[in-house]
DNA sequence: AGCACGCCGACT
DNA sequence: GTCGGCGTGCTC
């Protein structure tokens, strides 16, 4: 007897295969299990989504399924059930979400290898210890996992950076993975760089307990057959513990029972390409699925967050979070005092004021270190001739090549394109071509020269090093700029927001901030929002060490043109709180998220009209459904960076109170949207982005 | 996404 | 004369 079933493939929905496709099988099989299904010339993996007997005949001649991989156990419904919903939500189809969550070698393994695989023996834990000493928990913690001991979240712990956020997750942690034996836990992070800390962290806790096999990571970083492992640990059970970043969202956990998102602020939790989706929210709906605890955890929580957390009013989203307080750092490190250097009072074009010259030189002499931030790498963000105004425009994008001394290069960082700097300027021949502006390479050479004739304590003159993403371009090499900082080798640290992230520098004192002034007045308006959440994780690098901080008062240090600017001013109070209603009241006014939803429509073309004749098109097919919806569809604009390696890109808003009009509305739309771009034979992709980031 | 088929430029 | 570029079209 044959039936039929639903079978999910990874076919992308602009293929033209949105939903599951039907094949036969001699037997009916379970809801998510794996299987491997001949997919035109190839043959490819898929997951039975449902048994469809039921489903009206086609006249499409059905082929059979080749194999199923009764190796695996089928993946829960709750975890279909989060994949379908992040399709949808995302706009994307459920076979691309579903597939991509799963690792590649799912495809390749034969049955001899799975054989293999699963014969091998598990290593058995050697766990020796019965219970690991534990640090006293301040009242504050303790207060906290009381509150989540007792309440269901989702929870936002909003408490300072050094406050002990991470031992709130490793005692919420491990009274779960304790009263449940079988009990698995999730815990994100933003960045790859970021789960080595906080694995050791874990490791330490747990693996005396259970095992080094406890704990497993998910990150992009993985290779394929520890992707596998990895996955399989997760999806068996093995591993209690699973750490990983965005992709980690989507990892089959049988007895998932606790979700913590660390820094749930972070950019980096929204996907870029292909299904942009927001792991941390998908974690808020992923607990509310499977009725399992959520924290996220925050020192600038995303003003998201922070609305969802106030307390309930009329206003869509306020009350959904509970919200736990931990302002006081450990030991009394003290917060450090901000002081903010007026710029219209020194000499122009003063790159490091005299003040804070002093300040660090001062610091150095007592042998601390101090970060110097700048958010622009290379040497100078352009080369520019005085005689004809040629300037290092990017051949292939809309913006200017970066010059970086240090191989005398010309890079565009939007594609890579990268050239020897001319001898001569390119267009008229004068020889005297000339940086404009300065990056993290020109401050670190400026800064070796005022501090020239500085000696350290030793004698020895003052040792500078720089981290951005050039200087760390090669495997291993942050690791050891890294190492060095903390080994104390270096004195004054010039780097991009990389160095304000997660780092624990001891010795450092005093963090200065350089022109953080471009963020105050962008068009993009969460830019204040990163920017106070960039220079309080900055600060947070500084004073870390209670000890010091009592010789030596830790500051952060602010050279503006804008000094009295509010942002500046709750910086200084570290008054994250009052930053997020002004922001909020500004936001409540515009009309702006998280009081209003947004997607983009984004479209690519070889031209730039093409771009837009596409988009506007879309516009006007949806124009019932948007008025019928109350939604407001913008007309299509040039991207801020309009060519990126010749291609011409162009975007479109879509803006609505509801969230649910927006969704209903999208879904509807896509539709059309696809079957339109057979008639724009230019475009060459397009996409929906929804909850976008930046606009 | 893969993987085919299909029609135009520089090489053994 | 072929090898190979990536444009177009299809997959239950």
């Amino acid at each position: 007897m044959s039936h039929q079933l639903s079978i999910m493939v990874h076919t992308p929905a602009h293929s033209g295969i949105g939903e599951a496709l039907t094949y036969t099988h001699n037997e009916v099989l379970a809801a998510g299990t794996l299987v491997r299904v001949p997919l035109g010339k190839r043959e490819t993996l898929g997951i039975t989504w449902s048994s469809n007997d039921a489903a009206p005949q086609t006249d499409l001649k059905l082929r059979a399924i080749t194999g199923v991989l009764g190796h695996v156990a089928p993946l829960s419904a709750p975890w279909m059930h989060l994949v379908e919903f992040a399709a949808r939500y995302y706009q994307r189809s459920v076979g691309e979400v579903a597939l991509a969550a799963l690792p590649n070698q799912l495809r390749a393994l034969t049955s001899a290898q799975w054989e293999r695989k699963l014969k091998r023996p598990t290593p058995t834990a050697n766990h020796t210890a019965s219970t690991v000493n534990l640090p006293q928990l301040t009242p504050e913690q303790s207060e906290v996992l009381t509150q989540i001991q007792t309440q269901r979240g989702p929870f936002l712990l909003f408490g300072n950076t050094g406050s002990g956020k991470t031992e709130v997750y490793l005692r919420a942690a491990q009274a779960v993975l304790e009263q449940d034996k079988q009990a698995q836990i999730l815990v994100m992070v933003p960045e790859i760089n970021l789960t080595p800390q906080l694995e050791a962290r874990f490791k330490a806790r747990f693996a005396p307990l259970w095992g080094d096999a406890c704990l497993v990571t998910m990150h992009s970083g993985l290779t394929p057959a520890q992707r596998m492992n990895h996955w399989l640990a997760a999806h068996t059970g093995r591993a209690r513990i699973v750490l990983g970043t965005r992709m980690a969202v989507f990892a089959s956990m049988p007895h998932l029972k606790l979700i913590v998102v660390d820094e749930e602020h972070d950019p980096s939790y929204k996907q870029q390409e292909g299904a942009r989706y927001s792991a941390r929210d998908l974690a808020i709906y992923r607990g509310h699925l499977e009725h399992v605890q959520v924290i996220l955890g925050s020192a600038t929580p995303s003003l998201e967050s922070w609305h969802h957390s106030r307390a309930a009013t009329q206003e869509e989203g306020a009350g959904r979070y509970v919200r736990l307080l931990m302002p006081s750092r450990i030991g009394d490190g003290a917060l450090p005092a901000v002081r903010r250097v007026d710029m219209n009072h020194q000499p122009r074009h003063t790159i490091f004021s005299e003040p804070l010259l002093q300040a660090m030189r001062e610091r150095v002499q007592r042998g601390e270190q101090v970060l110097v931030l700048l958010n622009r790498r290379g040497y100078a963000p352009v080369l520019h001739c005085k005689d004809c105004g040629w300037k290092s425009e990017c051949p292939h994008c809309s913006a200017y090549r970066v010059f970086h001394k240090i191989d005398r290069s010309l890079r565009c960082h939007h594609c890579g394109f990268a050239q020897a700097v001319p001898r001569a300027c390119p267009s008229c021949g004068n020889l005297d071509i000339s940086p404009l502006g300065r990056g993290t390479e020109q401050l670190e050479e400026h800064l070796a020269e005022l501090l020239g004739d500085f000696k350290r304590p030793e004698g020895q003159a003052v040792r500078i090093a720089r981290i951005d993403a050039d200087s760390t371009r090669l495997k291993g090499e942050l690791d050891r700029q890294l190492a060095d900082m903390h080994a104390g080798e270096v004195d004054i640290l010039v780097g991009t927001q990389m160095i304000a992230k997660g780092h624990d520098f001891r010795r450092v004192s005093l963090v200065a901030a350089l022109d953080p002034d471009g963020a105050l007045f962008s068009s993009d308006f969460r830019a204040p929002e990163r920017l106070f959440s960039l220079l309080m994780q900055a600060a947070g690098r500084a004073g870390r060490d209670a000890n010091l901080s009592q010789t030596s008062p830790c500051e952060m240090w602010v050279q503006t043109f804008h000094p009295q600017h509010a942002l500046f001013e709750a910086l200084k109070q570290h008054d994250f709180a009052r930053f997020a209603e002004q922001q909020l009241q500004e936001r409540r006014e515009a009309n702006l998220p998280p009081f209003s939803f947004q997607a983009l429509v984004r479209a690519d073309a070889k031209t730039q009209s093409a771009a837009q004749d596409f988009l506007n098109a879309a516009r006007e097919l949806a124009d019932a459904l948007a008025v019928q919806l109350q939604v407001d569809v913008y007309p299509a604009v040039p991207m801020t960076i309009q060519r990126v390696a010749n291609v011409e890109r162009a975007q479109m808003l879509v803006e609505c109170l509801s969230r649910k009009a927006l969704q209903q509305f999208l879904s509807q739309w896509q539709a059309q949207l696809h079957t339109m771009r057979a008639q724009h034979k230019q475009v060459i992709r397009w996409a929906i982005d929804v909850d976008p980031l930046a606009i």
